[in-house]
DNA sequence: CGGTCTCTTGAGCAGAGTCAATGAACGTGG
DNA sequence: CCACGTTCATTGACTCTGCTCAAGAGACCG
């Protein structure tokens, strides 16, 4: 499988963005998530990282080792991924710009599943200890990681329901129109009709069907008029239709999600 | 459906727990997620809580409400539950006694599923508030909260695999097997080999599969002699078989999941 | 411009769903 | 303590969604 490159691929240099400006993307982050007061900022302007540009496939996390470093995603996609004992892969989910990669490990000493590059991606990794002590001594900080890490919880209910119980076709349509409402919420596109770059064989890994069924599917969307196809990626034309025919309620996602009090 | 009933059923007396036993029960629960200093201890003692008995069936949190109180659960399991816009419902997760509710809803606004009482069970329930109070006033009970949420997203992530890769048979067998050592964990049974109470309609709505195909796939597991049925009652006689046919692996769990440093 | 991915389409198959009827288990009230 | 109603489990017959296998066509990249 062409998605089974090396740990360590070439970072490049094109691309590199200012190293002040990704601390100010992680606070504008995390404050979607809770308010941070001065001090809590400076806390994580304090933090080191490493920056680098990996190719699509690379593991950002690899299941059953400790991950020292927890990435964030600065440009490109990347996807948590388990496989069964013959082969099978299921993708968990997909992390977009502005995304932090390892809260999802960040108190448990073994990953129970693996971390890929989408795309070719650009990656901040902080040291996993950092964050920990970031986490430990500041009550906003804390409560901004865990909030994140609880939408991410919701999500993954969410998809649950969505495969257990839906059928195929409303299982993309799903799956689309969240990619549309997220990449929107993150400022990667204006509206909720928007493209997402997967192959038909990740799109069917995301949701449980195969690579050929999720190409019918395609097809029968296109023809109703809901989406269009280009190569690897769709785009949402009425989104309405589409938002319908897939159960689809942004709930979940609870981008109004602070809490009164 | 016997399941629907208000929210507010009868509670009864008898069962109930000392009032200072159900504060050490927490705090060992808590310690199982991260250590605690006798402070961050006093500090759990010293929440008030409400003792109920509710029947199989009770909601103890529905979607789209805001959660003002979070159940602990003493005896008894709870599930949460979500469904599709056509009342097809998806079992999302099974609490054990010991387990806390609403850890997932703490810092979210709106509910974005529902909490069911599985059996006849006795709660503990806190106010949401308070929780919220200790969690930002002290860093290792906010540790220990934040890392019991990560070990259930854990296992969110292990049943997006189950439902979306594996066959119905392996689905079901690798839910009993995911009981019996959740139960073993918590003390509640002395070897993997248990039995659990769930209705075969219910163990179908947790792997994605409708009652009657569990119905068939339990005799099959009983005809080879992995498991035992009396009513609604599933009881593991070859867990090292069922393991197998299952592909089961307990990594995901994180019964030792304490970080290094 | 050749190789590798990716997508498409057909044919046949099978795992799981639906519908329906019967039987067993259980809890409750008379 | 028995009768009854309800819930739960079982089984058969039939259907259908989605899978497998396979071949061919694009598309993309170096």
């Amino acid at each position: 499988m062409a998605l089974d490159r090396p740990y360590s691929a070439p970072a490049r240099k094109r691309g590199r963005v200012e190293s002040h400006i990704v601390h100010e993307i992680m606070i504008r982050k995390l404050e979607t998530r809770a308010p941070l007061e001065e001090a809590d900022k400076d806390m994580i302007r304090a933090l080191p990282f490493v920056q680098r540009e990996v190719e699509a496939g690379t593991y950002l996390v690899r299941e059953g080792t400790t991950p020292q470093r927890c990435a964030f995603v600065l440009s490109g996609y990347a996807f948590r991924q388990k496989l069964t004992s013959d082969g099978a892969r299921q993708i968990l989910a997909v992390m977009l710009p502005g995304d932090f990669v390892d809260f999802q490990n960040l108190f448990l000493s073994e990953s129970d599943h693996n971390v890929q590059a989408l795309t070719r991606t650009r990656v901040a990794e902080l040291a996993t200890g950092d964050l920990r002590q970031v986490f430990l001594a500041s009550a906003a900080i804390s409560k901004a990681i865990n909030t994140d890490a609880l939408i991410e919880s919701a999500i993954f209910r969410e998809w649950i329901l969505n495969i257990g119980r839906r059928d195929g076709r409303s299982r993309i349509g799903h799956l689309l129109c969240e990619f549309a409402l997220r990449l929107r919420a993150a400022g990667i596109a204006a509206s909720p009709v928007y493209e997402f770059p997967m192959t038909q064989e990740q799109l069917g890994d995301a949701v449980g069907l195969t690579s050929v069924h999720v190409s019918r599917i395609l097809k029968g969307l296109a023809l109703e008029g809901l989406v269009e196809r280009r190569g690897r990626f769709v785009r949402i034309l009425d989104w309405e239709g589409l938002r319908d025919a897939s159960d689809f309620n942004e709930n979940y996602l609870h981008f109004r999600q602070l809490q009164p009090a």
